[in-house]
DNA sequence: TTTT
DNA sequence: TTTT
């Protein structure tokens, strides 16, 4: 097992590449803050915000380059990713990423207009809000 | 592995019960929603409420009677037992429950009054807002 | 949020509906066992069990049918939902049902033949024991 | 919210540090590994190991210390940390840790004795296994 | 009713 | 019985 769960905002615009039609990669710069504290002492513990590496795949990425936005809150489940990757001038990084699996948008955008072509008509059923599995309404 | 977690709504004031002084055990009414989505076919799906049985033991339930109340929001964690308990009347009855392990207060209640005695001192520490496990702050 | 992640056993062969073509459900008794510990007075805790009923729909109890077996070994995530149901005799019941929305088989079944119809061929890819989200390869 | 739950082994001698009596800090090297599977072409995906940075504070150090060991089966619970440290060449380095809030060990070693110095009394209540929160066995 |  |  290697889960990960995060809640927390979107940075800046995600970063779509596709390889193929079908093939899209999705990336994000996500925060997640925990809330300071104080400890029994009196000493303040300040917020602390991480700054994680998303990145989607195939239908998500498409899901994340037609809804997701700057300043979005998500929920996203994943996997921790450590890859090495050599940049333009040979010199070696390590990068730390969460391959996302499951999403989903936590911030309401009701009356939204979509973000690129709006829809012409107003009975357009209402943004996927959600990605997960959906299942029988029993 | 038997594992909750859960973010919702305390639907009515908390019950308290102490065994001796150490064994407290407390119970809250817990609502968690699911968000309502529209089908492919245009059917609406409406939001869905599940209400959980919480018990809290120990130093958790101590927090519960001292910091949480009807309308709070919490995240919880915890595992599920299945019980079953016979009624006054002699009456078998299954109950599902949740025993929590872990908690986060999510309503911020920074102004707060203290719920029924107000502490005399505003140089109180804040009260804890949360109860998980805090570590050293590298 | 309300979810579930279970590492347990199946209890007895699945049981499975079909509505139409489409619509299939599954369900599944399953165990998850709390080890015993031993309390710091000396008290001995004994290992204790809990009974989930699970609930598989769409393309996950067609998954089911086909993979799942009395005794298999499975992770399971999903949610919590209560709900009411009459009997035959018009007597009301609550049950306390988990709905599947991810399943992972932890039984491995290397060299298994298939439950019911095996097939002719060795090179047959192998049998899906993973119904999670599986992502480009990078 | 930033959870981790991490199911692996450990991949060397845990290495623990005292800052004094009860700070102490410990670091795990941690391999989780997923299982290899065939894509719907027919090409086979490998399995892919990950190693994580485990650091482990006060109470749980020293759980480590004492029982943890290389090659041992490990849940664990915690947070991402992104962090910068320069190393003695005075070049700065991003490292990821994974903070650890929660233990469980799941390799058995029941007739196990211990680590270095073996227990005198061999009534000595069994090794913690568990450094989860334990309620009252209702 | 299961399993380690 | 709660809340967004």
């Amino acid at each position: 097992m290697n889960k990960v769960m995060l809640i927390g905002n979107v940075g800046k615009e995600p970063v779509v590449h596709y390889y193929d039609a079908d093939q899209a990669v999705a990336q994000v710069s996500f925060a997640t803050t925990e809330k300071g504290y104080t400890l029994a002492n009196g000493m303040q513990v300040p917020d602390h915000t991480d700054w994680h590496n998303l990145v989607f795949f195939r239908g998500l990425a498409k899901v994340v380059e037609k809804y997701v936005h700057k300043g979005d809150r998500l929920y996203v489940e994943g996997r921790i990713r450590y890859r090495l990757y050599d940049d333009k001038q040979g010199k070696r990084h390590n990068i730390t990423e969460i391959y996302v699996d499951n999403m989903e948008m936590l911030t309401s955008r009701s009356g939204a207009s979509a973000p690129t072509s709006a829809p012409a008509s107003s009975s357009t059923p209402s943004p996927a809000e959600t990605t997960e599995n959906k299942d029988l309404p029993f």
